[in-house]
DNA sequence: CTTGACCTTCCCATCAATGTGAAGGCCGGA
DNA sequence: TCCGGCCTTCACATTGATGGGAAGGTCAAG
């Protein structure tokens, strides 16, 4: 598949992926006349860059935890050394934290959004009572 | 409590607390001789800034939800227009997915680094059995 | 053979978050 | 009184994720 197609299922502008190739986190494959050329696993790979860039990491980082996702890791063992999984830890324990971040706010958003509906409710009820 | 001491207290620059001034999501008093002057509550108001930020909120939709985690919705309710509670419910969601996000890539990582884990034990126990 | 829709690289622009430094005011201690 | 450390505003620089255009190559259809 052509980067056009890849951008139009992704989503994504042409640009990015580019720019997400030079950030080393996708590595399309190129045909005779110097296209680009990805596989239909490309297509989760993005979305997946997506979702982690749209969630605040960097590309740095999510070039460092992509290669645990791609299948199982005995294929990446052979390269994998102490810092790495000492990295990783790292980053497994950052996103506990985002996530944890994320979920306080979310859950005040909700709670505030609760009562909110509570007091319309009540309103319209003391209106009805009134009516 | 003046810019230096929330500036070491959070463990932000003094310049970010200008500017998250700035944008609206600090409103810190002013001392007679010009100085900011901020409160107690501040400081973990400053924290909550910080890690939306890291989780990857723009500055325009923090302000948009701060108002709500700041005590009981009665206090602020009354300039809670129907657009608002939609802006609202829109971030609720776009947290949930944010979350879903980086829980699944969280427990890839976790799930990998546990088979990298059991890898290196049945390694050394094979080892063991040859030495 | 031309046209149009792709693709390539290169480069410049933008926006948000942040760093940094200049020029100057306040203030407490030697 | 002067100095050092804090504060002010203003302004320019940088970084990361994007958008956009220019100049040119490829290729299929008319």
């Amino acid at each position: 598949m052509r980067i056009g197609e890849l951008a139009e299922r992704t989503g994504t502008s042409r640009r990015l992926l580019r720019y997400y190739e030079e950030q080393r986190l996708l590595t399309p494959g190129r045909c005779g006349n110097g296209y680009r050329a990805y596989e239909e696993a490309h297509v989760g790979r993005v979305l997946q860059i997506k979702g982690l860039l749209d969630a605040g990491l960097p590309t740095r980082i999510i070039r460092q935890i992509l290669p645990c996702l791609d299948g199982p890791p005995s294929i990446h063992f052979d390269d994998l050394t102490p810092e790495m999984t000492d990295v990783l830890e790292h980053e497994h324990d950052q996103l506990t934290r985002r996530i944890d971040c994320l979920t306080r706010n979310r859950d005040a958003i909700a709670g505030y959004l609760e009562t909110v509906r509570g007091m319309r409710v009540r309103r319209s009820e003391a209106a009805r009572g009134r009516g």
